[in-house]
DNA sequence: AGTGGTTATGTTATTAAATAACACGGACGT
DNA sequence: ACGTCCGTGTTATTTAATAACATAACCACT
């Protein structure tokens, strides 16, 4: 994030997730799906959940290593495996990926629809659940359309930026 | 569109508008709104009424003119103005754009929010009506966030390509 | 008509985002 | 050890979008 269109109090741009747990349920997640969390992809993984709001791929590659930056297909290849695993959601409308706030785990594997609320003003996301996506479910069934994933994404003001 | 990840029949990738007649209202809704449909805005607006299904931004750009490409920015300004006006949608998820079902007209002046079912395979869409969007209202007004947009997009196979 | 404000376009250049293609290397089962 | 699969490293290219500034058209008012 951080695009401030704005110059009042951004205090409220701070999320705390433990990383270090984060770290290793993605670990324990992998092992059991017979997937490897490789450097890379646990470089990514950590960035992107140590980020405040949705991060940039290339702001990933440029702070990927200490010295300098790293290669673009290093980084998109990590961060599509971490999508696929469930563990971050693609923000489609800002070219940005957010760690997901319940994370595919041991017990349960999926890779869930998400919606967000996306400010304009702070940058910062919230993951809300999708609810009544049955409808377009139903919609599309009924064009025998076979829905593989959705996109819900809401952009406005949060109550701070307000 | 235009992808193909596959070898059966697209003789189903055939949309039918009338383009003229859609020229016609967005003249006279841009006439009752104050604004101005230029050269620029209708060029851009008839290629993609004329295309069939999302076009790239730079599909646009390389058909504006019978010999040369366009200028990006020219088209770019139209077609967020297009959108503006309600004419046609951006699809976030393939950075393209496609002309609105059911565009604002001078009786109607709203932009809405659509829902859209991308064929994965023939790239087709389907513009079809967003249901239940009152949830992600009702709890963004839980959360004090003021939602001005929404974007919806179900990924997936049409019928025909299933 | 002339004038000034506003809106839209033309143009050049740059930035941002993502992928193609291919070589290399490590993990793993046999 | 061998071959296969998967993931990575690397170079280069493609695709997407915007910045910045000059010019021109439109409009309202005199
Ligand atoms: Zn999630
Ligand atoms: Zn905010
Ligand atoms: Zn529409
Ligand atoms: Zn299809």
């Amino acid at each position: 994030m951080t695009q401030h269109a704005c110059d009042h109090d951004h205090s409220h741009d701070t999320t705390t997730i433990n990383v270090d747990a984060r770290l290793k349920a993605a670990e324990a997640l992998c092992v059991a799906s017979g997937e490897r969390l490789t450097a890379p992809r646990l470089r990514t993984y950590e960035l992107i959940l140590g980020n405040n709001g949705p991060m940039k791929a290339y702001d990933v590659i440029d702070r990927f290593h200490p010295e300098g930056a790293a290669k673009p297909p290093t980084v998109y290849r990590a961060l599509s495996f971490l999508e696929q695993m469930g563990l971050i959601h693609r923000i489609e409308s800002l070219n940005a990926f957010v760690a997901c706030a319940t994370p595919a785990n041991v017990d349960h594997h999926h890779t869930h629809t998400a919606a967000f609320l996306l400010c304009d003003c702070c940058g910062q996301s919230e993951e809300i659940a999708t609810l009544s996506l049955a409808d377009i479910e139903h919609q599309a069934q009924h064009l025998g359309f076979e829905v593989k994933h959705i996109t819900v994404e809401a952009k406005g003001r949060c109550k701070t930026c307000r």
